[in-house]
This record gives C-alpha cells, sequence and structure tokens, in this order.
DNA sequence: GAAAAATTTAACCAAGCGGTTGAAAATCGA
DNA sequence: TCGATTTTCAACCGCTTGGTTAAATTTTTC
C-alpha cells in the first residue's frame, strides 16, 4: 500500500512541514511565485537562511527554483502534499477502524488479556 | 483559519511524522494497544530508543500511554492527526486553486496543452 | 570591463536528535 | 523480603539542524 519508494519520501515532506518558518514560507508562496528576495524580506532571518529553508522545501519537493536571470523564481507544487496526505488520511480512517473494532471487544467485557 | 494555537501542534505532530521508525509504531499500534515492550520488540533498536520515540509520539498527542501495573499500554489518538489532514487538505486545495488561476494567465500567451 | 545585485556555498556555532549504556524507580512473583 | 521484570531517566556520542557571517558565483547595469 505504502511502499518503501514512498517512504523516504515522506520523512523528507514531513520533515520541512515541521518548521514552522518553512510553513509560513509556503503560505507566502501560495499568494504567487516568487524570488528568494521577496520571500526572505519578511523574516527576521539571514537571507542564507531562508536560501537554505528554500532548500529543504525543493529537496521535499514542495517547492521549485527555476532560474530567471540571476533570480531564482520559486514556485509551490501542491503534488508534493499528495503523498502526506494520502498517509494521514488512510492511518486516520484505518486507525479509527481498528479502534471502533477494540472498543466494541472491549465492550463484551471477556476478561481475558490477549 | 489556522491560528497560532493550533500552529506549535502542527510543528511536534509532522516532526514526529517525519521519522520511518515512529510511522511504524503507529502501524503496529493500529492493530491494537501494546506494551512499550511488545512495540519495541520487533525493532533492532534499544528498548529505551523506542521509549524514546514513544515520548516524541507522546507529546506529539499521537499516542497516549496508560500505566497498568508495571507496564504502560500504548494506544493511538487518531484524533491527533485532524490538525495535520486540515492543514494539508487547506492548502493543497488553495495552493492548486492559486496555481490554476496563475497558470490561466500565463496560458492566455502560450496556450501550451496539458 | 568594473561595480552592484541576487543567490548559493562554506565555515562555523549552539542546540537538538536518534542512538547507546547503565542506573534508578515501580511493580510483580516466589 | 528479595529478585526479576518493565520502564524511564541520565549521561554521553556522532550527526543534523537552524542560524550566523563571509566569500564565491552569476547576471545586470553603468
Amino acid at each position: 500500500m505504502f511502499n518503501h519508494m514512498v517512504e523516504h519520501h515522506l520523512d523528507r515532506v514531513f520533515h520541512a512541514l515541521s518548521d514552522p518558518t518553512r510553513r509560513t514560507i509556503l503560505d507566502r508562496l501560495a499568494e504567487g511565485e516568487a524570488t528568494v528576495g521577496q520571500i526572505s524580506r519578511p523574516f527576521p532571518i539571514s537571507f542564507a537562511a531562508v536560501s537554505k529553508h528554500l532548500g529543504v522545501l525543493e529537496r521535499a519537493g514542495l517547492v521549485t527554483r527555476k532560474a530567471r536571470g540571476r533570480e531564482r523564481v520559486c514556485r509551490l507544487n501542491p503534488a508534493a502534499l499528495a503523498d502526506a496526505r494520502a498517509w494521514l488520511g488512510f492511518h486516520q480512517r484505518f486507525w479509527s477502524e481498528r479502534l471502533d473494532a477494540l472498543d466494541a471487544m472491549v465492550g463484551q467485557k471477556s476478561g481475558k488479556p490477549d
């Protein structure tokens, strides 16, 4: 179902999403493509730090950077969220079913440990 | 919409999900509650390491541990995935709309079919 | 061609992470 | 009570991370 090909990818996507600065960058990018300079301006951290954050997002497949002259135009790649969404959706549903079944069994009060 | 109360929580949830060992632990837990010992047995890492992973999952709200004698019974909390799913779902949809609009504007001059 | 601008890369630092081992703290069983 | 079991805690190690500043690279502009 969720093979090991995508596992490695999930590591990077979830890790990229775990930082609030990076999530804010993604929000900014949702308003349209922007250069690294435009992205970094509102942040209180250095230009280079933002550039590194972009690198993390790019390696996770969430953002693409293409050169335009001496600038790099960053753009979102919404498709990269698909795997993460699929993982979460499947697991939340699966877990809920399992736990419902477990609750039902406990409700029978068998008293027998497995 | 996604206020700063939940932001801090998202950090921990996404970070917890970014490790393959922890995701495997969650899969294991989907089969039913289990003690720390039962969870750690199939892993090639130490007991203490698994216990720390459980701590990460617990602080993210994904797992609860309740004492039963000298054992700790771990159980999934599927609801903890809701915030992460909501974040992903909203953003993917929002991004797609934005990028579609962007593509439409760009497409007026190139007309590339896709 | 030289200066300026946009970005990345390199070197570094403090903090955190995932792992280890060993000791400590509860609890169970004889 | 004593020893075994289950788990956490503490200290430590090597690697990564998020941040810095400074140098290097590429492109634009004068």
